[in-house]
DNA sequence: GCAATTAATAGAATGCAGTCCATTATTCAA
DNA sequence: TTGAATAATGGACTGCATTCTATTAATTGC
């Protein structure tokens, strides 16, 4: 989606966007990502093809900011520094970032398989999606290496994409996200 | 590809799966998995589209197929346990993967796609790919701990799902897998 | 009003994976 | 030699994302 602003033409329709980002989440999350058609969206959203294809380049696009948009909020904010240690915080973390999955860990697995597809889409994704979910660990890592918590010698960057890694690589590979999970890196990362 | 005796019939024309395999081989190296069409492949391999079917019931199986039997011989056999430390053999296997994923990276990342669109093909690539590539790093971390390298109190298994977790997850975003990487991963799994 | 500009629309066109079909080929068993 | 079984083949077919085209609609500056 990009935006201009423009002295002579026809404008933008803009409820048409939210008509295509209600219509493309409601049915995505009914039927799944793989089942939902380009014309099912558009005619659910009542608009012409193209003009889908005016706002984003690809469906992949669309559901990212649909589903995303929404979701945006969810672990959106950076993990508040509340009176628990760090290895509660990352756990409490995971938790609510599996329970999300629940919900849209099958249109974040399509969304991951068009990444690879598609560079432009994929540079998207890691900067709309990926790098700022990313930072809230480094960033709950480096306060409780400041504290104490984690002796200087671990590395906050790599710890990071090794506990995201643990289970993009569980959730691509077919494995259930649960509690379990959590407690376990949990406690690999907060190795006693 | 499935196999089965036949009593009776016109006899699988054994030389075809060669042809098929070394054509989506030689067209995936070449060109990159997403610009090979099926329609390319069976002209190269000189044989009917249907007969790619008789065999292999995707694209992405077949290409798991040719690719990976080759690469199958790359770190398929469980890491020796040489003379070195377990921290050494962790990093020289991961330099030994992403050296050959500088030439296969890309049809992997095509392969993981494929299984996020298709239940019966992840299931298959986790067999067949994932989960022994997996266990040879948990059994290189289990000896380690029977010799005290590892204290008692980690999960060899959560450890592997970390170790590949780290890679995929850079591999998927986009950046390239070097030594530096297979260094840090050997540094934050065997940290001071 | 009129020209220029940009949007929305319906529908056709393209390219590709995967399926279906009719025909021909090869083998085994009787 | 013939029939049953299965394979190979060429080509048609389906479903889908994405692009292209021609037409109509809304806007601004004159």
């Amino acid at each position: 989606m990009q935006q201009e602003d423009r002295t002579s033409g026809r404008p933008r329709d803009v409820s048409a966007d939210a008509a295509l980002k209600s219509a493309a989440l409601g049915l995505v999350r009914a039927r799944g990502y793989g089942k939902v058609s380009i014309a099912a969206i558009v005619a659910a959203a009542g608009v012409a093809r193209q003009t889908l294809y005016n706002r984003w380049s690809s469906k992949a696009e669309l559901v990212l900011d649909a589903v995303f948009e929404e979701v945006g909020r969810y672990a959106a904010a950076p993990i508040g520094d509340d009176g628990t240690n760090a290895a509660e915080q990352l756990e409490a973390f995971l938790i609510q970032v599996f329970a999300h999955l629940e919900e849209d860990g099958e249109t974040l697995r399509a969304i991951i398989a068009a990444a690879q597809e598609d560079a432009d889409f994929q540079r998207l994704f890691r900067e709309r999606f990926v790098l700022p979910r990313e930072a809230m660990v480094t960033d709950l890592l480096r306060r409780a290496q400041a504290r104490g918590e984690i002796v200087p010698a671990r590395d906050p960057e790599m710890l990071s994409a090794m506990i995201h890694g643990a289970f993009w690589y569980r959730m691509l590979n077919g494995f259930a996200l649960d509690k379990g999970l959590a407690r376990a890196i949990r406690d690999e990362v907060f190795r006693p």
